[in-house]
DNA sequence: CCTCACTGCATTTTT
DNA sequence: TGCAGTGAGG
């Protein structure tokens, strides 16, 4: 029975424990899939053994991932190993999942099955409308943050009465009341944010009846990524398996990193409590890296505590060293990575390549150095084509025309191209909007009394009609037609022919792209409503080439995905791990999973990089290597990092004449830079003792300076000391003259911006 | 009511 | 550095 299993066209090349979760049918199953352990074939063969080999239905079966290619990938590959169709197999992101039963069950929510989804961008607009209205002042209720905490609490399921019950504080309660009327506000649009969907689905689902529905339909539930799932999505899961516990989750607790999304990773490190009699496999084997990458991988992050524990092997050799590469200042660093990627090429034709920061704005001096030497580069993430300001205005004529209820897309609509409607004349129109009536219709009142004048009263009943004609237009009209129309009629497209700068062109050549989207979407069956939620559910990561020669992303993009060449640049304390992240334990490890997600998507060559100095928003910062270097085991390396005064001796001559500052033309003298370094030195030795001054610097009068009233600026690193904060490290400064301010790094009491003529800073 | 210019401030990571 | 938010002038 097992010999003639294994030779099953679905257990072929399979190992064992791979074979075991293929094999797996009824009850939970916990597959702890390690990086590069062949995780989506086995869930795709499991899925086909499910359909081809015990009969299930692939009707009855629901795959749930993160991204929308990972769930057409999955479609795809199932549908190749099986030999009735799977259409009917679903397999989507939990957002999309979530909007298909909101569509068909939306009756029974505040929105209704209508709704439109919210992207980030409304959500901020909507946000700000409400502290307006609360007269909550942004500068303390900041937009973002108030978002956030929304967020937070509606990940964790908590509508604003019962998230109310835990706010205490003065504060807290006041963005209750703004989390309170931001609801309001979506459902006065009929409008759901991104994490709405997951909450008003599991809402849903409490109810025992439709949850029969859905547990009857659903026998079979997989789950990918699931240590990046947060509680409404755990919650979701739930309710669908309670029936029959026929739920198979994969994930790898190492490779949690959505944790400030809400995502927890308890989830999968409880599962076993959740579901006592499941089943665990862990796949060790991986079939991507060599040894030592998968040994650097290892040893970084045993040192976190929140895992169930897992040791990569495989059997491909030891491969090369790691490299890296400590360079002056992150201009340098991306002209190595420039050269490096050069190499690689010739070396390797047709080689594919990927350079990885933690975040966005470290693509930029990338970009630049890539295009100096006219690398052709593929770009992930960073304004998103969807987001942009054309496409958006048009966006939101084709929302309003889907849900006339709109009041964001309806206030962006109404004035792109400008028809002079100000904030005055839309409160006029607010407020004559009838009693559950929609925006449009509240202009139709206000133009019917008259109220507004000649070009106005013309401009806007021209408007008017425009969405009377289009509820016409609509029948007749396919998707990419109905668009086309709406780009003309509504005189956009005009206003930016008429306008004929060269950046109205490029919009104007986007908003074809849009339409041709719209075309592609149409010829795959989709209409309105489901081209709009595909427009807004879609992600950065979606759009991954991966077949891209060279490709710059964030850590986050490259989940999932494996390269035989990679870069992590930006190796450095506050950049990586972040500085946000570095107060907590739990913020730590997360970075270090980071970090190790970045390691193991190498499949042959690893390089990490780290600049002694770089410009972060214009002004020079001091860094400090990343302490996960320090974790690197040092047989994993070409050569061995040193801490200590090698670091710096084996490269003195560049210090002596930094080329980049010829280049930079830069306010910096050669002496600051001396200090710089011994500041630096002293950081990462980690001790206060100095060193003999050298010969240089004991020439410089800087080096001795003691009073605040020095003539230059002291270099970062400088130690200095504060009557009010006691001793700190310079980390900044900006200004020049009287303005001249420091941002000094205090042992006590954190950063604090210093201005110089008032400080009574001292050096010590 | 729009546009331009200035200033001050900010960067995680994304469905 | 660049963007967004603010304020003055047209």
């Amino acid at each position: 029975m097992q010999q003639d299993s294994s030779e099953h066209y679905l257990l072929r090349d399979l190992n064992p424990q791979q074979q075991d979760a293929v094999r797996h049918v009824h009850g939970p199953l916990l597959i702890l899939a390690g990086a590069g352990s062949g995780k989506t074939t086995v869930i795709t063969r499991r899925i086909a053994w499910l359909i081809d080999e015990e009969g299930i239905p692939p009707a009855s079966i629901l795959a749930v991932t993160f991204t929308n290619k990972a769930a057409d990938e999955m479609r795809e590959r199932v549908q190749r190993l099986v030999s009735v169709p799977a259409q009917q197999l679903w397999v989507s992101t939990f957002h999309s999942f979530c909007t298909r039963i909101l569509r068909r069950e939306g009756d029974r929510t505040p929105v209704g099955r209508d709704f439109v989804i919210f992207d980030p961008s409304d959500q901020k607009s909507l946000v700000k409308q409400v502290l307006a209205e609360l007269k909550l002042p942004e500068k303390q209720f900041h937009p973002k943050k108030v978002l956030e905490l929304i967020s937070d609490f509606k990940n964790r399921c908590l509508l604003p009465e019962e998230a109310r019950e835990e706010a205490m504080d003065p504060w807290t309660r006041k963005l209750m009341d703004a989390y309170e009327l931001y609801q309001k506000g979506l459902k006065n649009s009929r409008a759901c944010d991104f994490d709405d969907l997951l909450l008003h689905t599991e809402r849903l689902f409490r109810d025992g009846a439709l949850q029969e529905v859905y547990a009857q339909r659903f026998q079979f539930l997989l789950v990918d990524e699931y240590q990046d799932t947060n509680r409404a999505q755990y919650l979701l899961v739930q309710h669908l398996a309670k029936r029959h516990h026929n739920l198979c989750v994969v994930g790898d607790e190492d490779q949690s990193i959505y944790g400030w999304r809400g995502a927890d990773i308890r989830n999968i490190l409880d599962f076993q409590r959740d579901f006592p009699e499941a089943m665990q496999i862990k796949l060790e084997q991986n079939y991507r890296s060599t040894q030592k990458i998968l040994d650097a991988a290892s040893t970084v992050i045993a040192n976190n505590t929140q895992r169930l524990g897992k040791t990569l092997w495989t059997d491909r050799g030891s491969g090369d060293y790691l490299t890296f590469k400590l360079v002056d200042e992150g201009r340098l660093e991306a002209d190595w990575v420039v050269q490096r990627v050069i190499e690689e090429k010739q070396s390797f034709p047709g080689v594919r390549i990927a350079v990885l920061y933690r975040a966005n704005w470290q693509s930029r001096q990338l970009e630049e150095a890539l295009r100096a030497v006219n690398l052709p580069y593929k770009l992930v993430g960073g304004v998103k084509f969807y987001e942009r300001q054309e496409v958006k205005d048009l966006l939101s004529y084709l929302r309003l025309v889907a849900n006339p209820f709109d009041l964001t897309s309806f206030r962006r609509a109404v004035n792109a191209p400008s028809r002079g409607v100000g904030p005055t004349t839309l409160a006029k129109i607010e407020a004559a909007i009838p009693e559950g009536g929609t925006p449009l219709e509240g202009m139709a009142v206000l133009l019917r009394s008259g109220a507004l004048k000649g070009r106005a009263q013309r401009e806007l009943g021209k408007w008017v009609e425009l969405f009377r004609r289009v509820s016409h237009e609509r029948e007749h009209l396919g998707l990419a037609a109905l668009v086309r129309w709406m780009l003309v009629e509504s005189g956009y497209a005009q206003s930016l022919e008429d306008e004929g700068t060269l950046e109205a062109e490029g919009r104007l050549r986007n908003l074809e792209e849009f339409v041709s989207a719209a075309t592609e979407a149409e010829s795959l069956g989709l209409r309105l409503p489901e081209f709009l939620d595909r427009v807004t559910l879609a992600s950065d990561a979606d759009d991954v080439e991966e077949a891209a020669q060279l490709s710059l992303m964030t850590i986050h993009c490259a989940k999932g995905l494996e390269f035989p060449v990679v870069f992590v640049v930006g190796m450095e304390e506050d950049v990586f791990p972040n500085r946000n992240a570095r107060e907590t334990d739990e913020g730590l490890e997360e970075e270090r999973r980071l970090f190790y997600v970045a390691i193991t998507r190498a499949q042959r060559k690893l390089y990490l990089t780290a600049a002694r100095r770089r410009r972060i928003f214009g002004t020079e910062m001091l860094g400090m290597p990343s302490r996960f270097l320090r974790e690197l085991p040092a047989e994993t390396l070409a050569s061995p990092i040193r801490w200590g005064t090698e670091l710096y001796q084996a490269e003195q001559g560049a210090y002596a004449a930094p080329p980049n500052l010829a280049r930079g033309g830069g306010t910096l003298s050669v002496s600051s830079e001396l200090q710089r370094i011994r500041g630096f030195f002293d950081r990462v030795k980690g001790i206060a003792e100095r060193e003999e001054p050298d010969e240089a610097a004991a020439a410089l009068p800087q080096a001795t300076a003691s009073i605040s009233k020095a003539a230059t600026a002291w270099a970062n690193g400088t130690r200095v000391t504060s009557p009010r904060f006691g001793r700190g490290m310079i980390v900044a400064s900006t200004g020049s003259g009287d303005g001249l301010t420091y941002t000094v790094r205090f042992a006590d009491c954190g950063e604090k911006r210093i201005v110089q003529r008032f400080g009574m800073l001292e050096q010590e």
